[in-house]
DNA sequence: CTACTTGCAAAACCTTTGCATGATC
DNA sequence: GATCATGCAAAGGTTTTGCAAGTAG
């Protein structure tokens, strides 16, 4: 693996991460940290996500029919997405029931089960009172 | 929603899904189906793939990096994906834990959540014991 | 004969890559 | 100064769409 350098556009990236609950996409995100680097370019931050993602501190989060979702908390935990507006909620309970499953599966499968991944679907509390959109 | 009319590329891309493990691809599917159908465009396997899995006869797997893959076993069941080889392995075991963490989820949670999915990933038997690639 | 489906080609969309320039160590 | 990161533009892969012709009900 080639060695880490610095760079103010990563951090950007990184910070803006972190400091939202969006999940955002890649575009999203360049479009953000477009305002503190008005020349960064799109593959820049598909490049740095790529890399945060590699070296755990991001999470990519793919869904059917669009764009990646990215969640700079990288602590366990498992994802709703609204299927009506196609917001995305961390759900933060449940982590041990998840470890029971990993087991279970463990148990009944002839592979090695290095991580397993819940995402539940529905619509949000928003779409619900319609809200949202 | 239009009402369905009967097409014989439709049934011939049902019936292969029906008859393999493999979870193909729609360029896989595709390459099939053109054996019976030299003429059928990809566009037209995309377009049944959608529509079987909107009436619930398919279920399409989404999987980060790559193309949607397809299933046509569509009682519930949960899938393991080798990181390894790209293979997808159906896992028919029941798994009681996840019935739990569907109730605690739905009573954390503010919104609706209509199903859930759990997928498993990790390295299939066959690329631990290097039969594989 | 009306509405759905197809094949074709083109477009849309998301993501990666090649390359010269710039920044970090 | 060697290596990594950037910006740009171009290419890549996957999926969808517009449209005219074909087929099912």
């Amino acid at each position: 693996m080639a060695a880490l350098k610095y760079s103010r556009q990563r951090e950007a990236i990184k910070s803006y991460l972190m400091s939202t609950e969006a999940h955002p996409t890649a575009d999203t995100i360049y479009l953000h940290v477009k305002k503190e680097f008005p020349n960064i370019s799109l593959a820049t931050v598909y490049r740095n996500l790529n890399l945060l993602t590699d070296i755990g501190e991001a999470i990519k989060i793919t869904l059917p029919g669009s764009a990646d979702r990215f969640d700079g908390v990288v602590t366990p935990h498992n994802h709703f997405f609204c299927t009506s507006c196609g917001k995305i909620i961390n759900l933060d309970f449940n982590i041990e029931e998840l470890e029971e499953i990993n087991k279970t599966a463990a148990q009944n499968f002839d592979g090695k089960i290095e991580s397993s991944n819940i995402t539940f679907y529905g619509k949000c509390s928003d779409c619900i009172s319609k809200l949202c959109n």
